[in-house]
RNA sequence: GGGCGUUUAGCUCAGCUGGUUAGAGCACUGCCCUGAUAAGGCAGAGGUCUCUGGUUCGAGUCCAGAAACGCCCA
């Protein structure tokens, strides 16, 4: 089949596509590989929330697919099962969106039983997208059976883990502040906090809060008639305080202040009052600040200040009134006065941290506002607000009561809800958790037994896990996981461990289970195990990553098959992103670390995140979004697998179209050494199947090929077997990029003048064999490129060839061909002809004018010393690529150049120690002798080899010199390399002619010609006939054709073509 | 505050166990090629390998410290 001269790759996939599918590629392989050794890969489940791929999705799922096809090139038996995440906030955000549902109220209104059932319809929906786009990655995977974690197979397992847990000791109910989203209307955990905080401004408030007279000071630093309590009061004293977030202010117990730190007590007249005050805060602060008409009194110590009493905000609430026997002043020591005034007002109902120093001190713990965030009752008139609302509301309240000092915005990291994005505020409930203590050490050392890639992803897990805290897993919500935890009539509390416990224990409710989903798991009644009271369900759902993190037992049968289970488990390999370590990673070794003690996976590789060109990051609603298809069908799904397959998954990947039309051009060098051999095998009608020319009887240049080939299987298929894809697709493209420009461009003339049928098809075999074994590395990598080369170059041409390359062996290395010495000397003429092409350019001579002489000289030590010489094949590849008639290869190169002499330093390094800059220095500049052999210079004698001597050009040649080696080009014409010259110049003008004139490659013409280059064109007749392939060749114009008259190298010709 | 990562040419990145003049692609300049042609080849210019100190005869590479940026945790 010829190949199309244009590139286009969506439309090439597009076809293999439809091949896949018309042939059934994926169930063949199967089949093909069934029964034998397995290898297991397990998928991490996609969040099923997306309307299309995004390119950073393709990232991972490029190393899935990329793996899981080498492995089965290799005919390991797998099972090929995608996943999908399917429960949790993100989808019941995103479906409340959809219905214009605003909070849990509307949720509940709406129904929740529709309103699961719209969850689980938008799941399908994207995981149908999903696939479809998967597909058009070139991902092979059982569709069909795609695992979703809303099945009561998945939700089952997951009971089972629980109820285990609870067995241990580890579940239990929590009493503490978490963050919580009001919206949400629940708890989120530290999962979700990650990358949570944004830059935003805030209404901040510095408020007093007067010193009671009756407050006991024990110890005071200036004794006075007064104790020091009282004596502020009556000056009017009041601690100043400061707030990020004035609504936990109704809430305040205490104040706490550093022991160590120095408060000051400042006299002055506030803004807009007439009266003195004195006002107590921290002395650094104090000293920052820029008051005028303030006075101050003395500075004491934070402990001094200690078990002081004040007066509350808002103790006429009569919520806010419980804490007035609590109203004073603590010690805590991670208050700083970085911020705020040194002085910290505690609110245990409305922060982590505050809940901590409210359970120290045994205060009373006071929520102020529901689960939507709106205020209590027992607040008063703010009853039923929402808190992030009332900011300024209650500026104007203190300030009506004498309290506030100042209002000033703030602009601060603070935390937002994950998924809707709206501020965070904290709130002490009641919360489920696994505690970790007695785990973590197991889970560290499971940890510890696998492989992590890149490494420091491995450290990271061992960092996560010992700042894990207890796991809070559940979730005030609808759409999840129904967790099991049931309490009796009698307050017996019990976990059901699986469906079936929970059909054996129901009492009533079963009828309407459709599936273990809100609401209808609601509605079943179990008895209780101990009394058979009844027991209803506590109505939370699960953190979603209990619903991921248990994929390695429920998708592998844990519970009703457990001979499949010990089949499939250990995964030898999972791949997400990075971020999972402390996600999926992580959940999934809390589960197996309960269940086996061990590790799920062996070897777990991660790679960064996706930014755009510019590195920003990219915004799904932002303009610099690229979805995937979109991607695809512009650059082409094997572009964007190869972009990120040569990448290294440590680094984040910068994508746009620019950087992928550079890949494009590199695959194009592929594509178009494709296409040469294509066009001429056709041309040729080279037949693969053809007895093979031994590789002992082909050309060094082939022998060459398939040296560098054979290298490259051996270390491609070393690369992937660590997981490295990045130095696989290095090496491979290196490979085509000598292939292309050295290989094929040595060789074009063998493929289409029949010289010597043997020699042709040595030359076709080799450069069939490179690119079929090239297809085969590369295939799990571009499955579509090489599915595409395949079909032509293999299955068109071979009888018996495999269907699909994916069902073709991988390439395995045939060290018998890898020649070391071979490639070595390969390099160094290389390295000759790249050095001569720059004395080319020094001496102005084109290249088709031939030159007498090259001398090239390897300095001694040089590693290529002695692997060429003047005569041989290598040297006619020289002569030839540079167009010479001679190539000299000497030891020294007196005469043209300057023998330099310097230190081996590898032996002299250690022979002479801190001498060698000395003798080094000494040599450089020509201070030395020759004796005896020796190199004498500074009082020491050099062996031969402990230096080496390298040459630098003279005047008289163009030479070019590198590190080791050096060339000189004799630049002396003669009128006979000149005509020759001429001869070349007037063949390439032919070809430009027939090009012109659009014939094609292989037509014949007659050639006609007159002027001063007849001469020339009489005595190279021969050659100019072979070249432009003239059947004829005449002096005198006809007339007809194609003509063209001009100069060549200053001589003038007529020249006229026509088709014969 | 604890942990982790990154820093090499204008940009994007390679650089194995320390070795003499540190590489590639893109962009730039010049030349060549013109049957890979909205391509290709060659040459040139472009580097205090983030900084400081140390080990060493010798450091992009090893060690310590610092800075900037990013990530995880608190």
């Amino acid at each position: 089949m010829p190949v199309a001269s244009s590139f286009d790759l969506p439309e090439l996939e597009h076809g293999v596509l439809d091949l896949w599918e018309r042939e059934r590629s994926f169930d063949a392989l199967r089949k093909k590989n069934a029964g034998g050794p397995r290898y297991s890969f397990i998928d991490g489940p996609i969040t099923a929330n997306i309307e299309a791929m995004g390119v950073h999705h393709a990232w991972g799922r490029t190393y899935k697919d990329l793996f899981q096809r080498y492995k089965a090139m290799q005919g390991f038996d797998q099972r090929w099962q995608n996943g999908f995440d399917c429960q949790g906030l993100w989808v019941e955000v995103q479906v409340e969106r959809e219905l214009n549902l605003n909070n849990k109220r509307d949720i509940e209104r709406y129904g929740i039983d529709k309103f699961s059932r719209a969850c689980r319809a938008r799941v399908d929906h994207s995981a149908a997208a999903i696939t479809k786009h998967s597909i058009r990655l070139g991902q092979w995977m059982d569709w069909d059976n795609s695992y979703f974690t809303y099945s009561d197979n998945n939700i089952s397992h997951i009971w089972n883990v629980l109820k285990l847990c609870h067995e241990k000791g580890w579940l239990y109910k929590g009493h503490r502040a978490m963050p919580w989203c009001a919206r949400c209307g629940t708890a989120l955990s530290e999962h979700e906090m990650t990358g949570s905080y944004k830059d935003m401004t805030h209404t901040s408030l510095y408020v007093r809060f007067p010193v009671l007279a009756e407050s006991a000071l024990p110890s005071i630093a200036k004794p006075g008639p007064l104790p020091l309590g009282a004596d502020l009061a009556r000056q009017r004293a009041s601690f100043l305080a400061w707030t990020t977030t004035p609504w936990t202010l109704p809430t305040n117990v205490m104040l706490a202040v550093h022991p160590d730190l120095d408060y000051a007590m400042v006299r002055l007249v506030a803004d807009g009052s007439t009266q003195p005050e004195v006002l107590i805060l921290g002395a650094k602060v104090y000293a920052q600040s820029k008051w005028h008409n303030a006075e101050l009194l003395g500075t004491v110590k934070g402990r001094d200040l200690l078990g002081l009493r004040y007066e509350g905000l808002f103790d006429d609430l009569p919520l806010a009134a419980k804490s007035v026997p609590f109203h004073k002043v603590i010690e805590w020591d991670e208050v700083s006065e970085e911020e705020g005034t040194g002085i910290v007002h505690i609110a245990p109902g409305c922060g982590a941290e505050d809940f901590a120093l409210g359970k120290r001190e045994g205060s009373p713990v006071i929520v102020g506002i529901d689960e939507n965030a709106h205020f209590v009752s027992g607040l008063g008139w703010l009853e039923g607000k929402e808190a992030r609302d009332v900011a300024h509301e209650i500026a104007d309240e203190l300030k009506r009561r004498g309290k506030l000092f100042r209002e000033v915005p703030y602009t601060h990291s603070y935390p937002v809800c994950w998924r809707c994005k709206e501020e965070i505020v904290f709130r002490v409930d009641d919360e489920w958790f696994i505690s970790m203590d007695e785990l973590r050490p197991k889970l560290k050392e499971a940890a510890g037994k696998v492989r992590w890639l890149p490494a420091f992803t491995g450290r990271r897990m061992d960092n996560w896990l010992d700042n894990m805290g207890d796991w809070n897993i559940s979730r005030r919500r609808y759409w999840g996981l129904p967790l099991p935890f049931y309490t009796c009539a009698k307050g017996h509390f019990f976990v059901v461990g699986s469906e079936k416990e929970l059909r054996d224990r129901a009492v009533r409710g079963l009828e309407g289970l459709e599936e273990l989903h809100r609401p209808w798991i609601d509605k079943v009644v179990l008895a209780c195990p101990e009394c058979k009271a009844e027991a209803t369900r506590s109505l939370e759902v699960g953190d979603c990553w209990l619903d991921a993190g248990v994929v390695p037992f429920s998708t592998l049968r844990w519970l009703e098959d457990r001979d499949y289970w010990k089949k499939w488990f250990p995964a030898e390999f999972i791949t997400e992103n990075l971020e999972q370590v402390r996600l999926w990673y992580y959940s999934q070794l809390f589960f197996s670390v309960v269940l086996t003690g061990r590790p799920p996976y062996e070897t777990v590789l991660s790679n960064e995140f996706v930014y755009d060109e510019n590195g920003d990051e990219f915004h799904k609603s932002g303009e610099n979004f690229i979805d995937f298809p979109q991607a695809a069908e512009r650059a082409g799904s094997d572009v964007v697998r190869w972009y990120y397959s040569r990448h290294d998954p440590a680094e984040k990947v910068l994508f746009g179209y620019n950087v992928l039309s550079e890949v494009k051009r590199k695959l194009l060098t592929l594509w178009n050494t494709y296409s040469f051999l294509v066009t001429y095998a056709n041309l040729d009608r080279f037949d693969p199947s053809e007895p093979r020319v031994p590789p002992s009887e082909r050309p060094l240049i082939d022998r060459w090929l398939l040296s560098t080939l054979h290298r490259l299987v051996r270390d491609v298929r070393a690369s992937l077997d660590q997981y490295d894809a990045q130095t696989a697709c290095l090496r491979m493209e290196a490979f085509w990029d000598d292939l292309s420009t050295w290989y094929v461009r040595r060789n074009r003339s063998r493929f289409w003048k029949t010289r010597s049928r043997r020699d042709s098809l040595a030359a076709y075999q080799t450069l069939y064999d490179a690119l079929v074994t090239l297809v085969r590395l590369f295939a799990p990598v571009m499955p579509f490129i090489a599915e595409a080369m395949h079909q032509n170059l293999v299955r068109n041409a071979v009888a018996e060839a495999p269907a699909s390359v994916h069902h073709s062996r991988y390439p395995t290395a045939d060290e018998e061909l890898i020649d070391d010495d071979l490639e070595r000397r390969m390099r160094a003429a290389r390295r000759v002809v790249e050095l001569g092409r720059a004395a080319r350019a020094q001496a102005k001579t084109k290249v088709r004018t031939p030159l007498p002489k090259l001398v090239a000289v390897f300095d001694e030590g040089d590693r290529d010393r002695g692997a060429l010489s003047g005569d041989d094949e290598l040297a006619a590849i020289v002569r030839d690529e540079l167009n010479v008639k001679r190539l000299e290869v000497r030891d020294r190169a007196e005469g043209l150049v300057r023998e330099v002499v310097k230190p081996d330093l590898k032996v002299l390094g250690p022979r002479l120690g801190k001498d060698l800059p000395k003798v080094r220095a000494a040599l450089a500049e020509g201070r030395y002798e020759r004796r005896d052999g020796l190199i004498v210079v500074e009082g020491f004698e050099l062996k031969p080899t402990e230096v080496l001597v390298s040459h630098e050009g003279e005047s008289g040649h163009a030479v070019a010199r590198e590190s080791g080696l050096v060339v000189a080009l004799d630049t002396a014409l003669t009128p006979e390399l000149e005509a020759e010259g001429l001869a070349r110049e007037l063949a390439h003008k032919l070809n430009d002619l027939r090009k012109e004139a659009g014939l094609d490659i292989a037509d014949r013409i007659a050639l006609r010609y007159d002027g001063a280059i007849a001469p020339t064109i009489e005595r190279f007749t021969d050659y100019i006939a072979e070249e432009v392939l003239a059947t004829s060749v005449k002096r005198g114009l006809a007339g007809r054709g194609h003509a063209w008259r001009g100069e060549l190298n200053g001589v003038a010709a007529e020249l006229e073509i026509e088709r014969a």
